[in-house]
DNA sequence: GCGGCGCTACTACCT
DNA sequence: ACAGGTAGTAGCGCCGCG
């Protein structure tokens, strides 16, 4: 018996027989290759309810063509929406002839639709054998052979293609990882392939070591850094490579170097096979799982600008002030000059260990998150949350013998969400904030909400859930596919959070459980979601509709409950009720939802203090430990300067913790002072916005797209996606045509009273207002100063 | 020619 | 490229204005 930890399965064509790869790793630590030749690839045609299945599948077999045959053509019975139906299952002799018979067979008569044409042969594999990966297993197999067409030492041969899991083996073995992160040259702005070489790779491997490679002078002086590159992989041969943003940037740039040099970046376990695009967008290393943790950097909403020190300051991984800092668009100056020259080594330095101590946050819930889905490692962070989720839903499917429905273009249908109560302004003492566990996935539960459980016809509320104000109708039994899935992800969170009380929680065991159960938390809760989202497989707009009027229904019940008990109810949203904190009565409040709902609720925090605008998702909480809660205010906005932000935390702490306002208003008059005898750093001033579309496609001209397309002219790409740091100078205008890349800035450029009156002010006196603190109170000198350079310019 | 107004575009947040 | 609900800034077009 073989016993593996799966990495990932991709697959190959000998002659006309497709050869499934299975990566993986012996207890040992060693990397090997399993071979099996004896799976085919397949898809269903689903039948007309009046065909005659063994003639269509009659017809369907004659539609082979010797070059390109179809295997079997078998007629069986699987679940379509719930519902029993006959299918034929027709399975080619390669994954190319699925999608050379897929359209000829749908037009066939008889044929109702083509389905599960479009799941991937190595997905196929492991969904069809029960394979998940970052897992271990046990296989009968024949080796080990050598085999030079590999870059491993030991191929093996599947001789009984039956997968034992070993769940007593949690955790993965010892797994060589390398870190890498690339410097270019840039004197232009954004690096051009066919001009500016790569001058540092820095890498660093999981027993620490690092290394830095250079290259050597001219336009040409990275081809014998490729070659090194390339030579080191092969040598260190790592499991895993991780890198950040590398699929956005370092990859796609070596590879093109290396096509301009000629160097071939041949560095998988597949001799000849240089890494390529592939699903997701995400960079394929062949045996070796390449992961870019940039995707699971964006996960981080509290992180406004990703860059790769910010997360590593954010998670502590290493801190912004111990670590070497170049300029981006300053890195082709450092190289030239020799006395900084060093300085830049440092960084990348940093960089790739930055990267390596961030490999040590993500991964373990990667591969928690990998396992789940049985999306392989490399492309469980690059498929987003809706894909993460399509995917557990799949071999969930495969599982009952239900078939997955095709993805299908659709177009957008709206419905209503959420209610959110109007706060009651002002300040709140002891106030408890409870929010039900887990809505939307227990009242998809509680109703049994799915596509396969809606009724049409006529349905009494005795069978059916009606649902209020929709008129809907949920058949009660048996349990739909959503049903079941909620009910497995919840249940087994449930197990595996009670398996970590067996563990202290700085133990590797409580570790791994926390991340799965994390893991699980994600895919439960992205549900309802995945079921309003137009792209998904089994999108299913009432039923999304459905969740939230049942979700408003029960907020409201709660509300009424709450009253009936004496609770104010100061504030609401979706799954969550402010109300005064009277202990005993939330303590009834709490049973009589379980009671009467049927559903958990449970005390997240409690305020000592809690301040509301007349906005709504917006408060400053004061907690029990003395720190500060603020929610949606300009404080924890990414599109506010850093000083307006500090100005708006330190007066609500002021507000919140003494009351009164006297010290706000001193304090934020000081720093308009500072402001405007130039004592406050640029970096504090920049205003940092996302660019959603190109360029050209935006209808307004707004500041950052003002300022974007000033970074373009410098020869700067500006990217969907990416982030536009921009300052306010001085002059006439609007502000776009004021609007400038921070690097452009002098400091004596600065448009001082544009940062009094757009953001200190406003963020200031967004709190102090409520206490009735006006523009004037806060202001001294700015009107008159203003009113009288404004007239001077136009003069 | 310009300020005020209302609308739209846009971004980022909350649950 | 999981959902809808919400706040807020700035641009832009229009109107009135002897």
């Amino acid at each position: 018996m073989l016993r593996f930890y799966l990495l990932d399965t991709s697959y190959e064509v000998l002659g006309k027989t497709p050869v499934v790869l299975i990566w993986a790793i012996k207890d040992d630590g060693t990397p090997i290759l399993i071979k099996d030749d004896s799976f085919r690839p397949y898809f269903y045609a689903l039948l007309e309810d009046n065909a005659d299945a063994e003639e269509v599948a009659g017809r369907v077999k004659s539609l082979s063509r010797a070059a390109s045959p179809i295997i079997s053509v078998e007629v069986v019975s699987r679940k379509y929406y719930g519902k029993p139906v006959k299918a034929l299952k027709i399975t080619t002799q390669i994954p190319e002839y699925v999608r050379t018979y897929r359209e000829e067979v749908k037009s066939l008569k008889g044929v109702k639709e083509v389905l599960e044409a479009d799941i991937r042969f190595a997905m196929r594999y492991i969904i069809d054998k029960d394979l998940s990966p970052c897992t271990w297993y046990e296989v009968e197999a024949e080796g080990p052979f050598k085999d030079e067409k590999y870059r491993v030492e030991e191929v093996y041969r599947v001789s009984n293609p039956v997968y034992k899991p070993l769940p007593e083996k949690k955790f993965p073995p010892k797994l060589k990882i390398l870190a890498f992160d690339t410097e270019v040259y840039n004197p232009a702005g954004a690096p051009r392939s066919d001009k500016d070489p790569v001058i540092i790779v820095s890498l660093m491997n999981s027993k620490g070591e690092i290394k830095l490679l250079t290259a050597s002078e001219g336009p040409k002086g990275d081809l014998e850094l490729l070659k090194e590159f390339k030579d080191y992989v092969l040598t260190y041969d790592p499991d895993i490579i991780v890198g950040y943003n590398t699929s956005g940037f370092d990859w796609p740039y070596l590879l093109e170097r290396s096509k301009i040099l000629g160097v071939k970046l041949d560095v998988g376990r597949v001799k000849n096979a240089p890494p390529r695009t592939s699903a997701y967008g995400h960079i394929s290393v062949p045996g070796r799982l390449n992961v870019d943790l940039y995707d699971f950097a964006e996960e981080l909403y509290e992180v406004k600008i990703k860059s790769l020190d910010e997360v590593a300051d954010y998670l502590g991984v290493m801190k912004k002030s111990e670590r070497t800092h170049v300029p981006w668009y300053e890195i082709y100056r450092y190289w030239d000059d020799p006395k900084k020259r060093e300085t830049l080594l440092k960084y990348a330095r940093d960089d790739v260990v930055s990267t390596m101590g961030l490999a040590d946050k993500f991964l373990p819930f990667a591969m928690q998150l990998s396992s789940l889905t049985g999306l392989p490692l490399d492309q469980v962070g690059a498929a987003s949350v809706g894909f993460r989720l399509e995917w557990y839903l799949i071999r969930a499917a495969y599982k009952s013998k239900e078939l997955v429905p095709n993805r299908v273009e659709r177009p957008y249908e709206p419905y209503k969400g959420a209610i959110v109560l109007e706060p009651i302004k002002g300040v709140h003492e002891n106030v408890a904030v409870l929010d039900f566990s887990s809505m939307y996935p227990n009242l998809m539960i509680k109703y049994n909400i799915g596509p396969d459980t809606f009724v049409t016809g006529e349905c009494s509320d005795d069978e059916c859930h009606i649902i209020p104000g929709l008129g809907y109708k949920f058949r009660k039994e048996p349990p739909g596919f959503f049903k079941s899935v909620l009910q497995t992800l919840l249940t087994l969170r449930k197990k595996v959070k009670e398996e970590m009380k067996a563990y202290p929680p700085d133990s590797p065991e409580y570790r791994l459980l926390n991340e799965r159960q994390k893991a699980l938390k994600v895919l439960a809760n992205a549900s309802y979601g995945y079921m309003g989202w137009v792209g998904a497989r089994w999108y299913f707009r009432e039923g999304a509709e459905a969740v939230t009027a049942l979700g408003r229904a029960t907020i409201m019940q709660a509300i009424r409950i709450a009253k009936s008990l004496g609770l104010k109810v100061i504030y609401g949203d979706t799954d969550s009720l402010f109300v005064s904190y009277d202990k005993s009565k939330v303590e009834e409040f709490i049973r009589r939802i379980e009671k009467e709902l049927g559903l958990e609720i449970k005390i997240d925090k409690v305020y000592r203090r809690v301040f509301f605008t007349e906005a709504k998702k917006r408060y400053v909480g004061l907690t029990e430990d003395g720190r500060i809660d603020i929610v949606g205010f300009e404080a924890v906005r990414g599109d506010w300067t850093d000083i307006a932000k500090e100005v708006q935390e330190e007066v609500a702490k002021i507000v919140l913790s003494t009351g009164g306002t006297r010290d706000a208003i001193e304090y934020v008059r000081n720093v308009i002072k500072e402001l405007r005898s130039g004592k406050i750093p640029i970096e504090k001033l920049i205003i940092w916005k996302s660019i959603t579309r190109r360029l050209e496609e935006y209808s307004v001209d707004a500041p950052h797209v003002a300022a974007a397309r000033r970074l373009q002219k410098m020869g700067i790409k500006v990217d969907v996606g990416s982030k536009v740091g921009y300052v306010v100078v001085k002059g006439s205008g609007n502000i776009s045509s004021r609007a400038y890349p921070y690097m452009m800035v002098k400091p004596s450029d600065v448009d001082v009273e544009y940062y009094v009156k757009h953001q200190i002010l406003p963020a200031a006196l967004r709190i102090l207002s409520y206490f009735g603190v006006t523009e004037k109170q806060l202001e001294v000198a700015g009107k008159g100063m203003r009113t009288l350079m404004d007239f001077m310019k136009k003069k």
